[in-house]
DNA sequence: AATAATCGCAACCGCACAATC
DNA sequence: AGATTGTGCGGTTGCGATTAT
């Protein structure tokens, strides 16, 4: 049961804009789209997720939607499947569920992405592929379905035109034999990608936890148990105490000793991000010569008269090279700097600390400023990072370039030399 | 002005997995 | 232990809007 309708009512005026969208651009024309008489998928393996026949499909109503919300407001939304009949809604649970997770939900944003969430969206990819829930517990305010379609519709064809390959993140030139010589350095790579990675599923698998444990006491707000992919970003969704992270758990139960070297293995990990990687440590020169020279080269040149916005950026972006090719797990001793942070504020456990914990130290801020540091002291590594320092200041100029193309309000992002 | 092509996004589909019976 | 149910997830589709011809 909501315990405060205020959190919710707000939100429709919010929508108000995106009902009026809806309005204009589709389909209150649009008409009943049950299935055929005699279609009955019960025999296709599984049984339904309800009786289907008869069953509105297609666009929602501004009627339908408000039946949802007002069920929804009062009584929270229990059993999608038997939500309908109960809300006194022609629909599947599933497609009530759908609507209220990706449009009527009152903590999701609508609109423009911001140059910030572009930017993590094409990081996170890069390391996580198309694995959108776990993008999204990194956006706030986002849906999965939303940032899905903003990639498939925007980033991709963007990365394509830089001569990226959107699935790989590789320069379509393949640059994998200049990498060979730095087996190291891929292999650091996937092991920073392999805990990222786990941690990830483990803050997915923590929410859930959260929200069934919320959910068994009774008292939750309906809002809150619908937080699923996005609960990172929740200052209100109560969390259990630390540690509570399986991910934490797993990291404490093996501890390594100063400089030892750690052979760790994400326990779910799917991606193979030394591959992912790979044009980020070695093809950016390519991709300068052969894709974007003249803007690359104005982006160095206009570093110093950065707006303060793009002084964020410039922030952002320092160093995030130096943390990447001098990557090592024996920088981080006994403790994953980019990790432990979020989760030794747990009380917090704010988008601002989770999200800026990981996406600063994936571009190297001053958080991951240490990281690179001792990095940096390998001299085997020193030998050839400037080469591929700019390799890698080239391909994420090109890629931010590339994404502040379509705000051209904005100064273009620039790496310090 | 008419038509075709392309874009953008909401919604659907089917699979996978965990929880429950 | 196996079957069933509920939910989450990623891929795909359908269709109105917009742009190009």
């Amino acid at each position: 049961m909501y315990e405060d309708l205020a959190l919710v009512r707000p939100f429709m005026l919010h929508h108000s804009h995106s009902l009026c969208h809806w309005h204009s651009s589709s389909t209150i024309k649009t008409p009943l789209l049950g299935l055929a008489a005699g279609e009955d998928l019960s025999e296709m393996g599984r049984s339904p997720c309800c009786e289907k026949i008869g069953l509105k499909k297609g666009p929602w109503t501004p009627e339908e939607d408000q039946k949802l919300l007002a069920y929804i407001e009062k009584h929270g939304h229990g059993s999608w499947r038997a939500l309908p009949a109960k809300a006194g809604l022609q629909r599947c649970g599933k497609s009530c569920r759908l609507r209220w997770t990706n449009y009527l939900r009152p903590d999701i944003k609508r609109g423009e992405f911001s140059l910030q969430e572009e930017q993590t969206i094409i990081q996170l990819h890069a390391l996580l592929g198309n694995r959108w829930s776990a993008i999204a517990t990194h956006l706030p305010k986002r849906t999965d379905n939303e940032i899905k379609n903003y990639w498939n519709t925007h980033l991709k064809k963007r990365l394509s035109k830089m001569g990226i390959d959107p699935c790989t993140h590789k320069a379509k030139i393949d640059t994998l034999s200049s990498a060979n010589g730095h087996p190291k350095k891929v292999a650091n790579l996937s092991h920073m990608a392999q805990w990222e990675s786990a941690r990830l599923e483990a803050e997915a698998r923590l929410a859930r936890e959260s929200k069934l444990r919320a959910a068994s006491n009774s008292t939750i707000l309906p809002q809150q148990q619908q937080m699923g992919t996005s609960s990172s970003s929740s200052s209100t969704t109560p969390l259990p105490p630390a540690p509570v992270n399986p991910w934490m758990e797993a990291w404490s139960a093996k501890p390594a000793t100063q400089g030892e070297r750690i052979d760790l293995e994400s326990p779910t990990s799917t991606l193979s991000l030394a591959e992912n990687w790979l044009p980020i440590m070695a093809s950016g020169t390519e991709l300068v010569d052969g894709n974007a020279p003249a803007e690359a080269a104005a982006t160095h040149q206009e570093g110093e008269n950065l707006e303060p916005e793009d002084a964020g950026w410039k922030c952002v972006a320092k160093d995030r090279v130096d943390c990447f090719t001098g990557f090592s797990m024996d920088a981080f001793g006994s403790e994953a700097p980019w990790l432990s942070e979020p989760y030794t504020s747990q009380a917090g456990y704010s988008w601002g600390q989770l999200g800026a914990g990981f996406t600063a130290m994936l571009l190297g801020d001053s958080g991951g400023q240490n990281t690179s540091d001792s990095c940096v002291q390998e001299e085997e590594e020193e030998a050839t990072g400037l080469v591929e320092r700019e390799g890698n200041k080239t391909y994420w100029n090109t890629i931010l370039n590339s994404v502040n193309s379509s705000s051209s309000s904005n100064s273009p992002p620039v790496f310090y030399h």
